[in-house]
DNA sequence: CGCGGCCTTGAGAAATGTCAACTTACGTGG
DNA sequence: CCACGTAAGTTGACATTTCTCAAGGCCGCG
C-alpha cells in the first residue's frame, strides 16, 4: 500500500493547469466564491495531485491533515464496520469538496475510482483561509448544507424504499451530477463497480444485478459496459416519485 | 391544524426568559459564538415561541422563512413520501438547531414530541446576521459539519446493521445525547413513540417492539414506561460495535 | 367503567441476503 | 495471436430477516 501515499503527481492532460484562473471546474467548486483577484492565494496553498484508479487517498479514523477538491474523475467515499461491512456514503465528481463531515480524523476512507486528479489543501492552511475570507466559509456552509440534503434524502432511500426504487433513485441522480458537468445524454455513465453501488443503497451486488436485470427485462433501461441507457423516462421518474 | 400555525405564546416555566444572556442551554446552542456584549443582537431578532405535544411546526415542502434553536424539549423532524411512508431523519433537543438542510423550501416536516420551546429567527434576519458575523457563521459551519458526520453514521446504520444493532446504537446515541444536557443516568428517557424510533431506523414498530422485547429477554435492558434501563452495558456496547 | 391510543405478540408472507455455479470481459504471457 | 487466469457480473436455489396483517393486552383519561 505504499503506492497509496505516494499520489502520481499530475498526469499528462492536465499536467499544465497548475494555476486557479485556468481551472475549468472553478466555476462549480468551492473555490468559484474566491474573486479573480484572489485566486493566487488559492494557487498559493494548493497542490494537484493525481491518483490512479484504486488508489486509497483518505483513510477513515486517520489523523486529517488535508482536504481535497476533485477536479478530474470520481470519487467513493465510504465508512467500513470492523466487520468488513461497508457503507458508500457518495460518489465525489469533478467540482466536489472532500472534507466537510470531519472532526480531527477522517471519518470516512475515499479511493479513487478511476483515475482522478485533485486539489489538496492543507487543512491548517485551509482554515486561515476561511477564516480570512467570510465569503469562502460561506461558500463552503453552503456545500455542507446542500450535503446535508443530500445525505436526508438518502437516509429515506435506504431506510423506507425498495430495491428497485433505490436504484431508479441512483441512476437519476448520477445523471443529474453528470449533467453538471457533461452534455446531457440518454446513457448515464456508472464509472463504479457493481458492488459501489450496492454498498451505497445498502443492498448485495446481487440485488443489485438482478434489479438492473429487472429493469432492462421491463424495457425500462438497456444495461451497456459501465453505463445504462434510459428507454422508459416516464416509467423511470415514476420509479423516482414512489 | 389551524391550531399548528399559532403557537402557544410562552409558557409558565420558561416565561420569564427573555433574553439571551439568561438562556440555559445558550453554551450548548449556536448562540455560543456571541460574544456576551453581542447578545443584545440576538435578542433584536429571536422570538420565544413554545409549542404543545404532537403540533407540526415546520412543513416539508413549505417556504422557510424561519429557523429556530431547541430551548426545551424534543422534536422530531421527518420526511414523508406521497403514499405516506415517513423516514424520521433526526430528533432535534436543547441546544440543537433546526434549518441546516434548506434551500428556499423546507425539505422535512417538525413537530414537538412533548412541550418544547425553540427560539425562532427570521430567515433573512438570521442571514444578516450570519453575515455581519464570521464567527458566527462559522459556529453555523461546525453544526452543519457535526450533522453531516451524525447524518452519514446513521447511513451506515441503516445501510448495513441488523435490528438489534440500530436499536442498541439508538439508545447508546441517546444516552449519549442525553448527558450533554441532563446528569448521566443508567436510565434513557425515550420520550418518542415507537412509531418514531421505528421511522428513523428504516423497520417497523412490530420489529422495534420485538427486538426491545429480546434485548430485555436477553438482561441487556429493561424495559420502563417512556424508557429503558442498560443493565447490560458491555453487551450493549458490543452490539454497537457491530 | 369503558374507550382509545399505544404497545406487544403471533403466524404467515415477502423481500432481500447467502452461497454457489456459471458467464463474460479483459489483460498477460506463452 | 491465442490461451489462460483473474476479476466482475449474472443467475439460480435456498435461507433468513424483516414486514404484514391480525389479535390481544395495557394504561390513562373521561
Amino acid at each position: 500500500m505504499v503506492e497509496d501515499l505516494l499520489p502520481i503527481e499530475v498526469c499528462s492532460r492536465r499536467s499544465e493547469v497548475t494555476d486557479c484562473a485556468s481551472c475549468d471546474v472553478r466555476a462549480l467548486a468551492v473555490c468559484a466564491a474566491m474573486a479573480p483577484s484572489e485566486l493566487h492565494e488559492l494557487d498559493a496553498i494548493v497542490r494537484h495531485v493525481a491518483h490512479g484508479a484504486k488508489s486509497t487517498f483518505i483513510h477513515q479514523d486517520e489523523e486529517a491533515r488535508a482536504v481535497f477538491s476533485v477536479t478530474k474523475g470520481v470519487v467513493r467515499l465510504y465508512k467500513t464496520l470492523s466487520d468488513g461491512r461497508r457503507q458508500v456514503i457518495g460518489f465525489a465528481m469533478p467540482g466536489d469538496f472532500l472534507g466537510l463531515a470531519l472532526h480531527n480524523r477522517y471519518g470516512f476512507s475515499a479511493d479513487a475510482v478511476g483515475d482522478v486528479t485533485l486539489c489538496r489543501f492543507d487543512r491548517i492552511e485551509f482554515d486561515r483561509l476561511i477564516t480570512d475570507k467570510p465569503h469562502f466559509l460561506r461558500r463552503l456552509h453552503e456545500f455542507a448544507t446542500h450535503e446535508l440534503v443530500i445525505a436526508q434524502e438518502q437516509m429515506m432511500l435506504i431506510g423506507r424504499r425498495s430495491a428497485e426504487e433505490r436504484l431508479a433513485a441512483f441512476l437519476v441522480a448520477m445523471r443529474g451530477r453528470w449533467a453538471r458537468i457533461t452534455t446531457p445524454s440518454v446513457t448515464i455513465q456508472l464509472p463504479m463497480q457493481r458492488i459501489d453501488i450496492a454498498d451505497y443503497l445498502g443492498l448485495t451486488i446481487e440485488t443489485v444485478s438482478r434489479t438492473l436485470t429487472k429493469l432492462a427485462r421491463d424495457k425500462v433501461i438497456l444495461i451497456v459496459p459501465d453505463a445504462v441507457r434510459v428507454l422508459d423516462e416516464g416509467r423511470l421518474a415514476a420509479l423516482v416519485r414512489g
